[in-house]
RNA sequence: CAGGGUGUAGCUCAGCUUGGUAGAGCGCGGCGUUUGGGUCGCCGAAGUCGGAGGUUCGAAUCCUCUCACCCUGACCA
């Protein structure tokens, strides 16, 4: 018997289910998709970034859970499910108990026993997979869950796009090895096929950029940016060539420098009073941030000396990049402790790059953009301001070579490196003569190659075919189902409500009868029509309110159901009904024959449903 | 966590300065009216004024403490 391979739509009664909708959102929504959300009857604040998902987000978010899940299966993951719970041991296995600190939602059992509630599951798997894979033959595997996850937000805000409690679907693989066959790269092109086809399938206008991997660990990682304007992060992306970036991951092209530069005066020591930040110096010298220089301090994991990174006034330095820039001599580096700073001799607030020259062990990193001696734009030498080691005081007509000297040559003590993040117009890192462009988005998914951070940590190691025991490699793969309903709010809405894709709207057709008493003909038609449409696969809104046009369409247009039919007297007259997509703004809407209607909702909804 | 702000009816808010019977609009219930873009009219239900303490004959209003929530920043798979 052949499997039926037709999805019967669903029919609801607008007066038989839960749509609260409100002319007014809460005071304290103010991104589009809180106010819509909450105006439509979506959600409803519980607590602070705690919200109920009224049917039609809980029918929303089930239609992505769907897409999401049927990509994965289809990428090879099978969906299983971990618990919330976590014994606080776990995370304590891996230092993250303490790495990820007030996040953690923490709670003690009537025991005194401490657990958390699960922000993220690295180590639920981990333990896991410790205790049944136990030969290199049960991998590669790459296991996922959709679930509730919990992180205590220091400040949760913009509704569902940063909550203390959200859905997530998160998959981890496991891998022998890097390359080939059932390696990490095959399972991570995999994912990253199936996150293009999940946020495509969602109808999301979205760009894949490359990413620092955070705090979680790793070697390479990529972010999912839902493209709107309201986003919280910033991406950069050349046009010539497609590259996109986040800010701290984004390099930047080439810079011609050269500390080579005739100074602009003597160098004159200001008393400069209570400019603790670059803004209020360069208030108080008038002096314009580009032409300053910022020192900041950072000291070396290993205690063994410290590296000074000068940029200019207006650019922020990156500390990943001054990590990379500095690497080899000495390893990692952090922002330095001021109280340690200060006792080592820097005048924090106050330093210059001729602190590297006092201070032993001081690598000098400059950025291309502060290490000019000449003003190639005025065809001059550069004037500086910067920093005079000393409390309250700054000092302008700063030269590199009669400041600092030799030293400007000795590649063991000075260096220039990108160490800042890129900008927009800053010179692309793919292509000679392209600028970046700036762009906003919402992170919906992000995708990394965690390598054996955690098999490491938690002694996750099997034998491989030559006998050898090895850590497991990881990877491991997010999305933000919840979010991803949110963002689509932000990316597509206009004055009058929500606008949502079909793939992911909670209905297709909404129908709008003008009269709704059981025996009155526009109501008959609804129901016949509905029972049509629910038969070739659409799920149907019925608005069998006894309202006014004018209530109904309002509601519809908030609560954004991508296609209208409006059954009023006129059309009725001509055996017709009105159809209206919810995108077009201006159309009036068109009459449509009654028994043409299925066929023309099914041509507006292209192949898709 | 720092700075700022708000808590009065389901929602949006007024009243607080200058203490004296708790209000409006929307929504909700009823009646009538209207019926293609949030009709109109009348009637009605609805609030321990976030909580505790204090000052006072009397506190939504003044004082102290506390809780909750929001915004900006920092933080952030």
């Amino acid at each position: 018997m052949p499997i039926s391979t037709v999805r019967r739509g669903e029919i609801v009664s607008w007066s038989r289910t839960l749509i609260p909708t409100a002319k007014d959102a809460p005071t304290d929504a103010e991104a589009p998709s809180h106010k819509l959300l909450s105006r439509g009857g979506y959600i409803r604040r519980v607590a602070a970034g705690v919200y109920d998902y009224l049917p039609l987000a809980w029918r929303v978010l089930r239609k992505i859970e769907q897409i999401v899940r049927e990509e994965m299966n289809g990428a090879g993951a099978s969906e299983l499910l971990m618990p919330a719970l976590t014994p606080i041991e776990l995370f304590a296995e891996t230092g993250r108990a303490e790495a990820y600190g007030p996040l953690l939602f923490r709670l003690e059992d009537r025991h005194g026993r401490e657990a958390a509630l699960g922000p993220t599951h690295e180590e639920v798997i981990t333990e896991l997979m410790r205790g049944v894979v136990s030969s290199y033959k049960q991998l590669p595997l790459n296991l996922y869950q959709i679930q509730t996850k919990f992180r205590d937000e220091f400040r949760p805000r913009a509704g569902l796009l940063r909550c203390r409690e959200f859905i997530m679907k998160d998959a981890y693989s496991f891998h022998m090895n890097v390359e080939g066959k059932g390696g990490l790269n095959e399972a991570y092109d995999a994912m990253y096929r199936a996150y293009v086809n999940s946020f495509t399938r969602c109808g999301l206008d979205f760009t894949v950029v490359e990413a620092e991997s955070g705090p979680i660990g790793g070697s390479a990682s990529h972010e999912f940016m839902v493209n709107c304007e309201s986003g919280e992060d910033t991406i950069l992306r050349c046009p010539a060539t497609g590259y996109a970036a986040n800010v701290e991951k984004c390099e930047i092209g080439e810079r011609p420098h050269s500390f080579e530069g005739e100074p602009t005066g003597p160098l004159e020591v200001v008393h400069t009073p209570d400019c603790p930040g670059i803004e209020d110096v360069s208030r108080f010298l008038k002096v314009k941030p580009p032409n300053m220089l910022k020192t900041l301090v950072f000291k070396r994991a290993d205690g063994a000396g410290w590296v000074l990174a000068v940029v200019r006034g207006d650019h922020d330095a990156n500390e990943g990049k001054v990590k990379a820039a500095s690497g080899g001599a000495g390893g990692a580096v952090a922002m330095a402790d001021e109280k340690e700073a200060k006792a080592a001799g820097f005048a924090i607030g106050y330093v210059s790059p001729r602190a590297a020259l006092s201070v032993p062990n001081t690598l000098l990193l400059v950025d291309p953009d502060a290490a000019q001696g000449m003003d190639r734009a005025k065809g001059k030498p550069s004037f500086w301001a910067a920093g005079a080691d000393r409390h309250d005081h700054h000092v302008k007509h700063f030269n590199w070579q009669r400041e600092m000297g030799a030293v400007l040559k000795d590649h063991h003590r000075v260096r220039v490196a990108d160490i800042r993040n890129a900008m927009a117009g800053d010179p692309s890192p793919r292509a000679p003569g392209a600028a970046l462009e700036a762009k906003r988005g919402i992170e919906v998914g992000h995708i990394f190659k965690l390598g054996t951070k955690y098999s490491d940590a938690m002694g996750f190691a099997i034998l491989d075919e030559k006998q050898e025991k090895r850590s497991v490699i990881m990877g491991c793969y997010g999305i933000g189902v919840s979010r991803t309903m949110a963002s689509c709010v932000e990316m597509s809405h206009d004055a009058d409500g929500i606008v949502w894709p079909l793939p992911i709207a909670p209905f297709h057709i909404i129908i709008t009868p003008m009269r709704v008493e059981p025996d009155a003909p526009a109501m008959k038609a609804a129901c016949e029509l509905a029972g049509r449409l629910a038969a070739s696969g659409f799920d149907v809104l019925v608005d069998d309110r006894d309202e006014r046009p004018g209530v109904k369409f309002k509601d519809a247009d908030l609560i954004g159901i991508p296609i209208r039919l409006t059954l009023g007297d006129k059309a009725l007259a001509e055996h017709s009904v009105e159809f209206k997509e919810r995108r077009d703004r201006e159309s009036k809407g068109e009459l449509v024959k009654m028994d043409a209607v299925v066929e023309r909702c099914l041509r507006a909804a292209g192949s898709v449903k």
